[in-house]
DNA sequence: GTGAAAGCGCTAACAA
DNA sequence: TTGTTAGCGCTTTCAC
């Protein structure tokens, strides 16, 4: 392993100053030859030097650790956030702990482990955020110079602790699948609504009625699927918020004789791995989770280094196969 | 944050004696009073200490990294087993780096990367096991002190590079899925052959074939069903080593009025998540990827403590749902 | 059976 | 603009 002591002796340098032309810390104001600094990290290149983020933040009185709390949930859409965060920490040689988990007790534990472990940075969900408890610890995590970022399904504009956070567009989700529909030409549009994700459902809603189209709202999919029966006004274009539901739908709908892609379009949201593979395939919204972990990570990291990211809304899109 | 000198400070002793004391590492042979060790662990129990594995490996001229190389998926097995692998390292306060490919190119990439940064162990599938480069590779890595956990998909009777395994029993798995057909008192056994996975389909069929069944293997998706329905054997055990497969098996039979769960019986392999979302809900094999990461996680830090630790072979389980 | 001293790679504070 | 010194928390000699 190279080191920058090995660095200063090959380019005739002391390690303090070597440890300056390569810090990525932009504090260090400290002023040095610009020539000084080219060669150092030339140097530095051709040996393939690597930082030693531990000897780094051992000085630091910290850990060069992402901690990362996430819902215990095993689906395509953890397996992305993961694959982002992870895949983005590795480039910037940063290692990462994982938990998995929702409860109070458990966040609370997360917070102060990562407290005490000095842990540089972490990335979470904004749960129990009116929480006394946990508004206390967090705040006490960041007075120690930890940072945090915020990772949710909702929208931008709004704060907490003053964190930077990364949210996909869930509104603009629904909105798209309604507009995908509009073009269609259909006689029926119904959704289903669910706690937690009533904003996808409000952007399908007020999309379709801003066309001058009436759209249903069922309260259950077994609700959903009735009406639709009874109805009998085909097409109908039907947007179901969470791919589950939309994958149950097409297997009932189909078992009832009712052609899915032609008397009934359905549009899912989350594009799960399966999904692609019913018959017919699943039109579904997807939430570009590998890019949302990336950037959460490099946002940390940048005010890590002190130079602080904006919050970023990321788009959805939408994924057409034959559903609709 | 606690201390060793703090913990010395507080039990009247010295540092090193407390280092000898809570240290893990079974090479440590300088002999203690057992009173002492006691006294000392009690203390630092009290006081809340968790090892600092930066200042640990320092030391040791090592990096307290656990490294994994994964496939580049994005699904539930994935997640599972991130989810293992995850909360075992957090567990025992080690830090994981996870990169994600299958190309020989960054596979050698992940392996230099984990040579030069010292990373103390790495858990990867034994990709390019006849490859003289990663052979190489391999060997210096080992050779630097690193510690190396395979994981794979197959059997466990045989070695590379001394390397200890967990691997899933994926014969077991087909076998379980005959086994629970063979009860049903069905008039036709089909089975379908992928590359990779042709030990699911070996454990179904053979397990079939020695209850003195007749079972036929299409060699693919369409052909199988196409099989099924001129046979018109109904009913019939249906056994689908991946769960995509079956899936839209379940969508396709019903589209073609064949009744799944009554004229078919349907067993996937994998429980992915929308599985358990069919209409009827997939009968599936469930691999124990979270165990599969954890006990990874477990034999690679005994290893790298010098206790080593015996290969596993974990087993699959059945779910049973509604398709069969 | 226990402690003193040195050092892992790096950075912060200060001196030159 | 550069170098010197000290120290982060821990483990490993080696002396007692």
């Amino acid at each position: 392993m190279v080191t920058l002591a090995e660095i200063a002796r090959e380019s005739g340098l002391s390690v303090p100053v070597v440890s300056r032309a390569l810090s990525p810390n932009p504090h260090k104001d400290t002023r040095m030859a610009d020539a000084t600094k080219m060669h150092i990290r030339e140097v530095a290149k051709r040996m393939g030097y690597l930082p030693n983020r531990n000897a780094e933040f051992l000085k630091r009185g910290q850990n060069p650790v992402i901690g990362c709390f996430l819902p215990p949930r095993t689906d395509s859409l953890l397996a992305k956030l993961m694959k982002g965060i992870a895949e983005e920490s590795e480039k910037n040689h940063f290692p990462v702990s994982f938990h998995f988990d929702m409860t109070k007790a458990s966040y609370l534990e997360f917070i102060e482990c990562s407290r005490q472990y000095k842990n540089c940075g972490i990335i979470t969900y904004p749960y129990f955020k009116m929480d006394p408890e946990a508004e206390t610890l967090i705040a006490s995590y960041q007075k120690g110079g930890g940072k945090i970022v915020l990772i949710e399904g909702g929208c931008s504009n709004w704060q907490w602790h003053d964190c930077i956070s990364v949210s996909v567009d869930n509104y603009l989700g629904g909105k798209l699948a309604a507009e995908h529909l509009l073009k269609k030409n259909l006689k029926h549009f119904i959704t289903c609504r669910y706690d937690n994700i009533l904003e996808r459902t409000s952007g399908f809603t007020e999309t379709i009625q801003e066309a001058q189209q009436v759209v249903t709202i069922a309260d259950s999919l077994s609700a959903l699927i009735e009406k639709v029966k009874i109805a009998k006004q085909y097409p109908a274009g039907i947007f179901l918020p969470r791919d589950q539901e939309a994958v149950t739908a097409i297997c009932e709908f189909q078992r009832n004789n009712i052609n899915v892609g032609k008397d009934v379009l359905i549009i899912g949201y989350d594009d799960h791995y399966l999904s692609q593979y019913t018959r017919p395939a699943l039109t579904t919204i997807s939430q570009p989770f590998v890019e949302v972990g990336r950037l959460a990570v490099q946002k940390l990291i940048s005010d890590i280094y002190g130079s602080r990211a904006k919050s970023t809304l990321v788009e959805p899109q939408l994924i057409i196969r034959e559903s609709a």
